[in-house]
DNA sequence: TTGACAAGGATTGTTAACAATCTTGAACTG
DNA sequence: CAGTTCAAGATTGTTAACAATCCTTGTCAA
């Protein structure tokens, strides 16, 4: 495990691309992350230009690599969407998460050093911060963060990048597919994983983290579809 | 497990874009991934351009895909060239791929159904023909897309998407420290992984797979780093 | 000979105009 | 009134010229 892992230059996101197109991508990733940015909202062309003080080009550029991570979907002549996933591949998503992350987590329990612990607990206490203030986005950014920061405690950049694309796109699928209330992970669970793997113990770490994840997979319904719709840039701040 | 998954339209690789493009990613991808385009080679725009009959624009969306993978590195006013993975980041491709790959076929061998086993079994028999003949790069290419259809078997695109890309950087990590011998699999290892799948035999998969990806990993010289360069584009074909 | 320096050419980055496509809405027909 | 057609406006896709940066090469001086 490392150390400069939480200095978030080590085990970061995105590859090649300058700085500028990578704040774009940045702002409307954080957004859709925590659910400001609803499924299906378009992103036109001429409002991100201005949002962002910046030319078509760059605008362009950021779009093709959101597309590519699967954040939104550029139709052809039509112009960039926020990604809808589908029931199918909200279920794709869950089995990727079985399948990635209770090993993850259980060779956290085995190796990580106290640097990450340290870091994951901090983690915690932000989380019950915003509950106890019931910060709704907040929650929401934490929650999906938690998850992240755990692959970001293996100091593996690829692991990294792939919990941070399930764990977007699963962001994207509590927001449809999810009741208001659940909009988050269940309270302290997180707290609970993390001691179990503070206390070294990867087979209580891994049977939290499945049980996790089946909470949050049957907090859905998968058939009601929410409200497809809101559109203002002024949530890119 | 799907039916549609040899198909290749359900379970594909590129989001978004158009098809022009994503053809020449296809195109440059599957060179890295044959080891015919060497790390460090140089990607001029001017020369894909003439190779794909294609205007600037077009290349340079591709190549931004390309860097988004990590295929490429894209250096501010110095152009593209091929990725060039080092030490640190061998090892955790490999780390990767331990954390991952081992559920996957121990997924596979409880659940891949007739037609998954059929896809592998008949790969295996290319595999093997390709041996016979002694075709270098059709070994290789054989060898890392035994992984990638693994991956593909259990018909989930985010499991496929990070398999594939693990196995591309594999590809060139091999390419740079292996000796010239192990540059594929060794030989019987992929069969024995799937005869254990088709038996049933979940720890038998994972076993065999686990000592599988440590023989490749073994026979890597992580020092001594192999002959930097060679450029053609007609190597694009 | 070696090194520094500068000019020229080559390559990449950016912009703006143009072309193609889609969307909107009003007029028209049945 | 419902549905269709068509034209104007808006949005995206493409191209070509221009700007900025880098690389090469030749010259000069120590």
């Amino acid at each position: 495990m490392s150390s400069e892992v939480q200095q978030s230059n080590i085990v970061t996101s995105d590859t090649g691309a300058t700085s500028d197109e990578n704040f774009i991508v940045e702002r409307i990733f954080k957004a859709v992350m925590e659910q400001r940015l609803a499924p299906k909202t378009k992103l036109s062309e001429a409002r991100l230009c201005e949002t962002f003080g910046v030319g078509r080009m760059r605008v362009r550029r950021a779009l093709l690599l959101l597309s590519s991570q699967g954040i939104i979907e550029l139709q052809s002549n039509r112009g960039a969407y926020v990604a809808c996933p589908d029931k199918s591949e909200a279920n794709d998503v869950f089995a990727a998460r079985m399948l990635v992350e209770p090993p993850l987590v259980r060779q956290l329990a085995q190796n990580a050093d106290d640097i990450d612990l340290a870091i994951l607990t901090d983690h915690i206490a932000h989380e019950d911060a915003a509950r106890a203030k019931k910060e709704r986005t907040e929650i929401i950014r934490l929650s999906g963060e938690f998850h992240t920061k755990l692959a970001q405690a293996t100091g593996n950049k690829f692991i990294f990048r792939m919990m941070r694309e399930l764990v977007t796109r699963t962001s994207l699928i509590v927001g449809l597919f999810g009741s208001s209330e659940n909009a988050s992970c269940p309270d302290d669970e997180h707290s609970n994983i993390l001691k179990a793997i503070q206390s070294r113990n990867p087979e209580l770490a891994e049977e939290l983290l499945i049980s996790h994840l089946n909470h949050i997979q049957s907090g859905l319904d998968m058939d009601a579809r929410q409200a497809p719709q809101d559109d203002l840039a002024a949530i890119l701040r």
